[in-house]
DNA sequence: GATGTCGGTCGAATCGATTCGGCGAATCGA
DNA sequence: TCGATTCGCCGAATCGATTCGACCGACATC
């Protein structure tokens, strides 16, 4: 069924069938309202590939995600629904592409087929060899995260620096004196991450204002992980009494060992830091944290990208955001003593 | 950059790029030699809409997700990455629908349009208006999850009802005589998710295969409501000394209201279900459980659906996944008296 | 030396839409 | 009533690939 059956069936040429559709001519009444009882009892639909070669674009946005064998974060997982669905209302749709590495092929074609209209990169490097392969093309981009040279980028990013001395303060406020920063995986801060980097300078920032002792450790991104680093730190640190983290999977991990240490949460021990709104509600008691709103993130970049693709040539626009830190009940008065 | 271009470039027909570029006919080495250095020097790759019109196939899949509103579960996000790296194997990409409605712009989009060569439905009710609105159309598709009248599609689904019997059997083996079912939340199982009706067969078959008592409750997808969901079922039933569920995102308020009871894991009180391998790894201490092998799922689906595009009319084909349970360390014999 | 085969290449048709120029009929003003 | 607009529609070109039939030269065969 294409736009020639529907013609001869309406008894029209294709290029009325054509305008009909579009209303970019116009059509008489009763020929249009022929056209559509035709499209509508046979169910027609222009072909997608057909419309996409004549109008030089796809309708479609590309979305460049880890590979699968890092499990996704609950971070990016509500990221990657969150841009579906302002593509969605938009009528766009969204094709995925796993990749990681240098040279894969599902980037390639991504990038270099013409298969879409423009690209959002998640889990940006400092330096990111993805961000060098979409400069040399002229495919539209937004990235998730910031590279070491943000300006001329179009990007969308969280103030991991400013919200962690924002937890800082709040617990040198509280009179914490001796502070823990969890940060995410070594291989992940090793490689350029960053967020693992940005948070660990906003900690150590702060931590200088306020003349505090401080102290950051690596934790790789699940439940057993943060059981160990905080029972390491517990053991070696004892004069911690705050830890702030962007681990979210660590943080099952470090209320264990808490609890194993016998430290009640908040009247021994003070945790906060900066992650999705979903940890933070399920930690018990419920986190003090700034809240990722990864929902925002998606069709802020989805705006970004649309804006790049109607208008290539603009300047760059950057996006970050700083959530307020949502009081709950998990940071309270440093013991004394 | 099209092929005519390069064709200019190499002094050589558009057909002559084609068929060296494709290999369906034979091309002498020094005129393929020649093409290709053009090529790698100029970076073309051929416009993927102009190949899909003329193939007739985009080398695309399509993947309808449940709408974002509802939050994804873990075992749907495994699923989702693993369609994704499966269909990057073999050189497919994947477009993403979020659709749950029965009128919905994005799927119309995905099945009428021409966009994909076919489509993985997932979370399947047991009746489906979007199985019903692919039947119509001729577009190839595979289910995750059975509708109720599941022979005459291709599936892939999760054994619940023959593993929760299993945990039944397993916990009626240690001794326990009151057994209770957390299922997923009312309104899902009242729209007639299958899982959960599935599950309940199970249970209610295998507590009346051992003659024990068993009583079955819904909870809503997240830690407040498993807690509460568990306090309400220990006081209230003081006689139930273990747990089955296949609510995942509940165990965590399971787990908390136990605490909270003085009930230790395993002694006291015994936990088992069906459920993602991550959870029953988080859980303390480690879940006996099912291991619901989203990854396994991905995988197939994307095979059965290329068989089904291959060969259309082709009997349908199913897969019910049945994997072992884990014995893991919370479940234990029952308490005496 | 005429005929047949085969490898290598080209030209033209094709996929299904959009879009531009043009053409006939209806409408308008003078 | 006649020229000028306007309206509604059509035909043909176009987007960028694939593919079929045909052609041509080289070489083998009888």
């Amino acid at each position: 069924m294409n736009i020639g059956e529907i013609a001869r069936l309406a008894g029209v040429s294709r290029s009325t069938v054509s305008y009909a559709l579009t209303g970019r001519r116009a059509v008489s009444d009763k020929t249009r309202k022929r056209i559509e009882r035709v499209i509508a009892e046979s169910g027609y639909r222009p072909n997608a590939s057909a419309r996409a070669l004549k109008e030089g674009r796809t309708r479609t946005l590309g979305l460049v995600i880890p590979p699968a064998s890092r499990a996704l974060t609950d971070m990016q997982l509500g990221f990657v629904a969150s841009v579906v669905e302002a593509a969605a209302r938009v009528d766009l749709d969204v094709l995925l592409s796993p990749s990681g590495g240098d040279h894969d092929r599902s980037f390639e074609r991504l990038v270099t087929g013409q298969r879409v209209d423009g690209v959002i990169v998640m889990e940006i490097r400092l330096e990111d060899a993805r961000v060098a392969r979409l400069q040399q093309t002229r495919i539209p981009f937004v990235t998730i995260g910031r590279t070491a040279q943000p300006d001329s980028l179009s990007w969308v990013d969280v103030d991991y620096a400013h919200l962690i001395g924002r937890c800082v303060h709040h617990l040198a406020d509280l009179g914490h004196r001796h502070i823990a920063l969890i940060n995410r995986s070594q291989e992940l801060v090793a490689s350029g991450y960053g967020p693992g980097h940005r948070a660990l300078a906003g900690f150590t920032e702060a931590i200088t204002e306020r003349g505090i002792s401080g102290m950051s450790l690596c934790c790789a991104d699940d439940a057993p992980a943060g059981h160990a680093a905080t029972r390491r730190l517990l053991a070696e640190h004892p004069d911690v009494t705050a830890i702030a983290t962007i681990n979210e999977a660590a943080l099952r991990g470090v209320q264990r060992a808490l609890d194993n240490a016998g430290l009640r949460i908040p009247r021994d021990f003070s945790v906060t830091g900066v992650v999705a709104q979903h940890w933070a509600e399920d930690f018990h008691p419920p986190l003090t944290a700034a809240d990722v709103p990864a929902h925002d993130m998606g069709s802020r970049a989805v705006e970004l990208l649309l804006e790049r693709i109607a208008e290539p040539e603009s300047a760059a626009r950057h996006v970050l955001l700083s959530p307020p830190i949502a009081l709950r009940s998990s940071t309270g008065p440093a013991r004394s003593g």
